[in-house]
DNA sequence: TTGTAAGCGTTATCAA
DNA sequence: TTGATAACGCTTACAA
């Protein structure tokens, strides 16, 4: 007897088959004592309903589908945070990886073979335009975490990107930095309000704006390097630099460092998100927190939100970052 | 019309459903020019297969379930591996993710309602007597990537953890040391080989046996860091410290920088893994590579073949890891 | 709580 | 390449 089904737990225990049915998905309809029995039986005979056969026949879809790549730094942590909202909203969830060999329309593509309810796309690599056609073709409520503005098509959850990066200028303001770089990732989809976030809070302290530009530059130690290296090529060092986040951060810290350039003594580095690499003693940076556990939860909210009103214009939820102080900054050098 | 079907796709292009079905799973019976037209017309319609369906009507399935934890620092990049070597035997991917708050078993129970056709579990909590409980009650194939005993219940792939820290102590003692000290993780399945593994490499080495055991060490930075400061209580540090992982490692080295003492020049610090943190210039450890490719690719080799030969025994598959050489490590002080 | 029946979207198997 | 038909395991609905 190889995958049992409902009628043999059925036949098993010498009851109807649908009444199994009513247990296995904690319908009303069957006593405290049935339901018991009935369970121990699944259990012993290893049991398990049919997801496929499930879905075929319920009218409405229970499951949620999350994209992501597992080997982003952050990303799992908001597939960690989604799991207790679904289950609260009743909900599962199915996951599909984002890989060097598989794109986001691949992983998107499968999640809808699963005839999701919803779909939950973190931190994508497709434009917006890209995007939308997705989201509408998808023809289930879409939700894009980490980027995008406002528009018809997807929901969007993502950090106050001008807040996070304006909570760091602040932070070097208060330390007594007038001369505080930027490193701009410019061709990230999320880096415009990073830098607005800079030139918005340098402009408000009245500081000389000071963006680094790198060709090309991304979220990756790389990118941040590449910054390291041309702020050496200057006469004279800025106190601070605030990076787009923490990869970034960390691969100014390095170069700087190895060049003999005290952090923070000499000059204050912040970082952006919080991740792993940013917590390390070692690394120990400043940064701009998104908490991925807010970032989950407002995603499952604005998906199952959608679901129940498919005409709703879809939203755009912002968490607001939080400033986490560690020692990659410090006071401002006094005579520079 | 919302969610379009096969029949949907068949009756805009005038042809028969099954003929849609036969391209739609690249299965001979259709010319080249049918193909393009009907993968044309799928794609307009927004139409995706209903795996659900599909799955409830295939002789055989065509998934293999992947249980992992996406909070790990290494787990997902196996999970990455998975992917292409997967759809290289013809199979798809399906994830369950084991969280704080959902269990192994959860996880596996939900991918053998996806009715896989076996299971790879990464790195599970489980212990070996509830592995082989799960893995009988699957009915499918299970391989268990890194740890476990050869068993009758599932296959095991995993690297040679012996090896990696006969390596890590090999390379010590090409550099001089003589003291070299380990960190044992004693509540840890794959601990027990690594420590074999130091203990055969020191005494073919004819060193004196060091083995720091913390109470209920696990794999995590607090053990290292907890095995760094019972190191710093003694008279006289030893040249060098193996760590059972990097995490422990990373601990190791952070407290022993902080008392001043000076990696590598006057202890030398080893890891087992090869994780993100490993690589990060400012850890820059030492350690035995662990590939995630490898790993990967050998549990969907051994998954395939007992799928395809579901009365052989299962096979542990043991992967050599390789030695990293990194800063972290150093000729052994002089006089010490 | 049971029995009966239909049907979800596919694949599988035929004969044409 | 088509058409017809059955079947996978489940949920839904309804009457008993």
């Amino acid at each position: 007897m190889p995958e049992p089904t409902m009628a043999d737990v059925a036949a098993h225990l010498g009851v109807s088959r649908q009444l199994v049915s009513i247990v296995m998905r904690d319908m009303p309809g069957a006593s405290e004592t049935t339901r018991q029995r009935v369970r121990q039986a699944a259990s012993e005979l290893g049991y398990q309903p049919h997801i496929g056969a499930r879905s075929l026949r319920q009218t409405r879809s229970t499951q949620i589908g999350v994209s992501f790549a597992p080997a982003h730094t952050t990303e799992p942590d908001i597939v960690e945070a989604i799991y207790p909202e679904a289950t609260r909203s009743g909900y599962r969830v199915v996951l599909s990886a984002q890989t060097a060999t598989r794109s986001t329309t691949q992983a998107v593509d499968e999640l809808l073979g699963y005839r999701c309810a919803a779909l939950i796309v973190i931190g994508s690599d497709l434009t917006d335009a890209a995007m939308r056609k997705l989201a509408r073709r998808a023809k289930v409520p879409v939700v894009v975490i980490g980027a995008g503005v406002p528009n018809a098509a997807y929901d969007v959850v993502r950090s106050v990107g001008e807040a996070g990066t304006s909570l760091m200028v602040e932070h070097l303001v208060s330390l007594g930095h007038r001369r505080i770089a930027y490193v701009h990732a410019g061709s990230m989809a999320s880096a415009e309000p990073r830098l607005q976030g800079y030139l918005t809070a340098t402009a408000a302290a009245g500081l000389e704006v000071d963006v680094i530009q790198v060709q090309g530059a991304d979220y990756t130690e790389e990118a941040g390097a590449t910054a390291g290296r041309l702020l050496l090529q200057r006469a004279a060092l800025p106190t601070a630099v605030v990076a787009g986040n923490d990869q970034q951060a960390f691969g100014v810290m390095v170069v700087l460092s190895r060049a003999g350039v005290i952090v923070p003594d000499q000059v204050s580095v912040t970082g952006f998100d919080d991740s792993r690499t940013a917590r390390l003693s070692c690394v120990d940076l400043t940064t701009a927190r998104q908490d991925p556990v807010l970032m989950g939860r407002a995603a499952v909210e604005a998906a199952v939100h959608r679901i129940d009103n498919p005409d709703v214009a879809p939203s755009v939820a912002l968490i607001q970052p939080t400033s986490v102080v560690r020692s990659s900054t410090g006071p401002a050098p006094s005579a520079s």
